[in-house]
Order: C-alpha cells, then structure tokens, then sequence
DNA sequence: GTAGGGTTAG
C-alpha cells in the first residue's frame, strides 16, 4: 500500500502497530511510528493507544509511559493497555500503583491486576482482589475473570472457593467456553477431584474442547499416578483425531513414569516427531532422563544426557538427584547436585536431597559436612507445612506443634498408632531427619512431622470411612510415606496427599506413585 | 482501528 502510494489514515495505523507488536518487529514498528508523525496522525486516540503496546510489548516501558502521558484525551482502553503491559512484563508494582490511579477501573483493568497476582502466584491475593471486585466496585465479572479465579483456586489447590466459581457460572448461565472448560478440569484435578475433573470434561461442549483441555486431563491424571488411566485417555483423544502438542506429550511421558512403563515410554519418546511432528524438546529429555533414572537405568540415562542437543538444566540435574538418591549412588549424586547448586544455589531441596544420599550410604560426615555448609551459606531449608481443609476452613500443621485447639486428641491419635504402625512393619527412618538434634528427640520429631500430624486429625475429625486430603509445600517425606501407606491400612481410610510436585494416593497399604516419585 | 483468560517437566 504504502509502495503504491496510498496514504495510511487513522484507521490503518492501529493495525499496523498490532501486527509490528505480534511479530516482534520494532525496527519496522518505529519507521511506521515516523509516518504518524509526517502524515500528522499523532494526536489520534486509537493510533496512540497501539504505539503504547508496542513500545511497552518490546521493552521500551519509559518510551511506552511517555507515549501514553502525551495521549490527549485518555480513555480507559489506554489506562488498560499500559496496564496490561506492566502486567506482562512483570512489574506487577508499577502496575498496582497505575491500578490505582485509575478513576473508572473496568472489567478488563480488573482483569489484569487479578491475572497479575495470578502470573505471580499469589493466590489468596487473586482472590481477595476478585471478592472486593464483586463487593464493591459494581463489575461483574466475565469469563476472562472467572478464568484467571479458577486458575488461583487450581493453583492453591483448594476446591471450595472454585466450586462456587462453578456453581456462579452455572447460576448464570454462562456456558462452559474453552477456557473456562480447562479451569474448571484443572481446579478439580489439581485440588484431589479426578472423578470431577472428568465429569466436567464430559460436558464441555464438543467444539470447546481443545487439546489443551485434554492435555489438563492426561496431566491430571499422570499427576494422580494414574498412568495407565492418562494412557487410555491419550488413546481416546488420538481416536477423536485430536493431534498433541509438546504439552500434551510431556503429560504421556509423565504417565509413563509414574506407572513404571520404562518401554512405552521410550516407544513414544523415540516416535513423537515420525507420529506426531512434535520434535523432542528440553522438557522431553528431561521427561525421558527421569524415566530411565528412576528405572535404575542410570548409564542409559546418562547416556542421553551426553548425546541431547542440549546443555543439561536443572530439571535434567534434578530427575538425575533424585535417581541417585532412589538407587543410592554417592557419585551421581554429589555430581548432580553440584550442578544443580550452581544453576539454583537459593533452593535448599538440593542440599537436604544430597544430605539423604549420604545418610543412606552411612557417610555421616558427609551429612555434617552440607549441615555445615547450609549453615555457613546461610541456605535455611524451607520449614516443612501440611494443611487439611474441612467444610471451608483451613487447618494448618508443622513438625512438633502442639498449639492446634484439637492437639491434645491429635497427639494422642498418634500414640494410639505407634503400636500397630511398629506391629506392621514401621521403623523411623531417622537418618532421613536432618534437624539438629539428638537421635532421640529426631524420632519423636519424625513422628510428629507435619503430615503426620494433618493425617491424624484427619483421622478424629472425619468420620469413619471418609477420605482424608492433605497438602503439602514440600516433597512428602520417606519416612511420612511409608508411615501413611501402614495407616491407610490399619484405619481403612483412603489418604491423598498432594506435594508440592503431584499426588500420593494411600489406599490398603499401597500408594498410587508405586513408591516412584 | 486500540486493552484482557487455559494445559507440562526434577
């Protein structure tokens, strides 16, 4: 157009710069940004408003501020659009306080603080900005809201606020679309409710389901250690000729694993790009070099690790700890870790993971040694808490705390336990304890870690035959998972357990990760 | 003609 000599107007202009944004082409953006200037279109609202998005979307956010500072009459589109970039390029601060001037906040500037929190996993803020939304500043929420709340209860792992996302969407009758589809899917499998996870897939209307929705159910369910369950979920999806993504098949690999299927996994892994035209990326390695560890195929694993076109990550160092930590290897073990300390030296799971390899080959003072170093370094281990939600109250445990109203009866659980717990086979493993203290304050410790103490008041605070749910911020502990399988026996409860990297379900003596995890 | 939401891996 321009080459043939017609004249860009208004109109024109915006959709330029929306196309310069999505391709990334600020070189091509700023000539065009010339022409506004000659042609005189600089006063034009429209045209403005897109210069903001571009210059913020490509990094100039003094640029993009100044432009939306000389825009003459601001509207809300532009208070939005500055918003939203703040948003997306993570200066959550700047854009509270932009929020905050705002004089008429609508859906869509809600929208994007509410998102915000979400990006930054702040749940409870998400939420709290999503009640005071209702309450009092008169929008109501849309799908883009409801979408961004589903995913803060999903994140948070708790149900019940999402429930009565569900319920409210259905009292108003808005429909399931794409999106809210997946939130809804992924806040009951990421809460503990695979069975509504399914249902709720079941009624999402056939031209809203989208492979992200099946991705959300096959990983939901790899999460679970549903792996065979994940499997036939992928076969049903391939029959509807839905096509995977990269997610999607990360999801099946996760399967895989979780269900022991060292050979399907490397049937798919070797098969992804000939079947699918999905080309292995990092996390596939990654996937597959977990797998073979955990299988104790260490050299194998290793092997992939060396011929990946890619630099080993954290995530490759990690599946690589904990494979050593599973088949007891020393040298892996410290080899990985060192890795992982330099790519992650604030995370405190390396050190007490190392620590574990050490004290389960004896080597006590190696374990004195990273004590030692933890100390010096100032890495303090995150303290471990374990939660149980009952009816829409929050119960919250740590190791050796007696200041819950019900302590009392939860310790005494306990002790009731500790005889057919130690007549079923039960022994502390107190060398997976690192706290600094004497062999036997370590034991009652270990026995009073906090899942423990969340699964007993589970126990007298539920009634008989109901399911407990627990949540974790940690990885569950050996010690608390042998514990809980011996419980969920001799009390005949189903126990889910949900850490900070998937689920554990305990039924009659057994867990659903197979002891992989 | 300008602004906003979803799935994964240690």
């Amino acid at each position: 157009m321009h080459s043939l000599g017609v004249k860009c107007n208004e109109f024109a202009f915006p959709s330029v710069f929306k196309a310069c944004t999505l391709t990334n082409d600020f070189r091509l953006g700023k000539q065009v940004h010339g022409t506004v200037v000659v042609t005189g279109f600089e006063n034009d609202e429209f045209v403005l408003n897109s210069m903001v998005v571009l210059y913020a979307k490509c990094g100039e956010i003094a640029d993009s501020t100044r432009i939306f500072d000389a825009i003459p009459r601001r509207t809300v589109v532009s208070w939005n659009a500055l918003l939203n970039c703040y948003v997306q390029r993570d200066s959550f601060g700047e854009a509270v306080e932009l929020f905050q001037d705002m004089t008429k906040a609508d859906i869509v500037s809600w929208n994007a603080v509410i998102a915000g929190c979400v990006l930054l996993e702040s749940h409870d803020c998400a939420l709290e900005l999503f009640r005071e939304m209702n309450k009092e500043s008169g929008v109501s929420p849309n799908t883009f809201t409801l979408s961004s709340a589903l995913k803060a209860c999903a994140g948070a792992g708790n149900r019940e606020p999402g429930r009565q996302l569900h319920a409210y969407l259905i009292r108003r009758d808005l429909g399931l679309d794409t999106f809210l589809g997946v939130g809804l899917v992924d806040l009951y499998a990421k809460s503990g409710y695979m069975v509504d996870a399914r249902l709720v897939f079941n009624v999402i209307p056939e031209k809203e389901r989208s492979i992200v929705s099946w991705s959300a159910m096959i990983g939901g369910m790899a999460q679970h250690g549903h792996g065979r369950l994940a499997l036939q979920m992928f076969n049903e999806m391939l029959k509807e000729g839905v096509a995977p993504n990269h997610i999607t098949l990360v999801s099946v690999l996760c399967a895989c694993n979780h269900a022991g299927l060292v050979t399907d996994a490397k049937r798919y892994f070797s098969s992804m790009e000939e079947l699918f035209s999905v080309q292995p990326m990092e996390e596939h390695y990654a996937c597959m070099i977990d797998i073979l560890g955990r299988a104790g195929k260490l050299d194998e694993a290793m092997e992939l690790v060396n011929t990946m076109p890619y630099e080993a990550n954290a995530a490759v160092w990690g599946a690589l700890l904990g494979a050593a930590r599973i088949h007891k290897n020393v040298d892996l073990g410290s080899k990985a870790a060192e890795m992982l300390i330099n790519l992650e030296p604030e995370k405190s799971g390396t050190h007490i993971l190392l620590a574990n390899i050490y004290a389960s080959a004896g080597m006590w003072d190696g374990v004195a040694k990273i004590r030692k170093v933890m100390k010096d370094s100032n890495v303090k281990k995150e303290p471990g808490m374990s939660w149980m939600e009952i009816k829409d109250k929050v119960h919250t445990f740590i190791v050796g705390d007696r200041s819950h109203p019900r302590g009392k009866e939860i310790y005494a659980k306990l002790e009731e336990l500790s005889e057919p717990l130690r007549k079923a086979g039960y022994v502390p493993m107190v060398e997976t304890d690192l706290h600094d203290v004497e062999e036997r304050e370590k034991a009652k410790l270990l026995y009073h870690h906090s899942e423990k103490l969340a699964v007993a008041f589970g126990l007298i605070a539920t009634p008989p035959g109901a399911p407990i749910r627990v949540k974790k911020n940690l990885r569950i502990c050996l010690d608390c998972h042998t514990a809980i399988k011996l419980v969920s026996k001799i009390a005949s409860r189903e126990i889910i357990v949900r850490d900070i990297n998937r689920f554990h379900h305990f039924r009659d003596g057994l867990c659903s990760c197979g002891d992989y995890w």
